[in-house]
DNA sequence: TATTGTTATACTCTATAACTATA
DNA sequence: TATAGTTATAGAGTATAACAATA
């Protein structure tokens, strides 16, 4: 258990990772905004799925995944087969054109990060994404166990 | 300098952390918004200032500072003094209403961490806390030097 | 002429709710 | 009746550009 004053700090870090997430936002073509870009990675690291299952892993509600699906699918990227099991659902799958859209999108994340982080080791960036990781698993949840006023 | 794959890690933890960012988000009051308590936070934290400086500390441009300094103004949580040295300035400053507003806030989101972070160390957050920092700094000035599509 | 700040406009991402189709 | 997905609508946050006032 952390002291009160380190949690407000983690707060205003979190908060402040916004500016972090545009720079990396700014990098990627008009055509491939965040959102798709995020819906190609996780097809790309997790291999085919549902748009539901799709909706989790981006931690957002399935309208939002849809629209997202649906611009991913306008650019031929993705493709979306019936699903055999389930008449209601489709199968997701990247394309040639998604994985070379990917590929893409990796060269220039990683230009951004080996200029700007050169004097970051190896280890450092483990620590931070070990770090990140867990910070979302132990958050996971908080979605729908919540006091609001 | 780390390995590639890392670097697409960690440009995939930044962009999830919208979901975390969402969950702090829902702990606020309807009528203060993650901009106008990121306002209040960096005016408890550094003090009296003026709009620019507010801007750069929130990293947003400054006509976005201009209109999250509008609805707290609006609410009384800060006061907007001329500035002595620059008529085209104006300083802004707490209220006592701001500071009860900001007490209120950060017991929310201490009160969020302390529920879901019962199993992370003091040093665990630091160390996270410093990481974070470390890595805002590192790509600070990415919003100037890019080559977009 | 340059800078501080404000406002108008537009775009992205998001959630809620209503709806269709299938289970 | 319940679930997967889509679409319409609304709201927050942001950037760009045009503008006002002052330096």
């Amino acid at each position: 258990m952390a002291e009160r004053s380190q949690y407000e700090e983690l707060a205003r870090q979190i908060s402040a990772m916004g500016a972090v997430k545009r720079s990396l936002a700014r990098l990627l073509p008009a055509e491939c905004p965040s959102g798709s870009a995020a819906v190609l990675a996780l097809l790309d690291r997790y291999g085919e799925m549902r748009i539901s299952r799709l909706a989790e892993l981006l931690a957002v509600d399935m309208s939002v995944t849809s629209r997202h699906v649906a611009h991913v699918a306008g650019r031929g990227w993705i493709e979306r087969s019936p699903d055999p099991d389930d008449g209601r659902s489709r199968i997701l799958r990247l394309t040639p054109a998604g994985v070379a859209r990917l590929e893409d999108l990796g060269r220039r994340t990683t230009d951004l990060f080996a200029h700007h982080l050169k004097d970051w080791s190896d280890d450092d960036v483990g620590r931070l994404n070990a770090l990140l990781a867990r910070l979302r698993e132990s958050l996971g949840d908080c979605r729908n166990a919540r006091t609001p006023t």
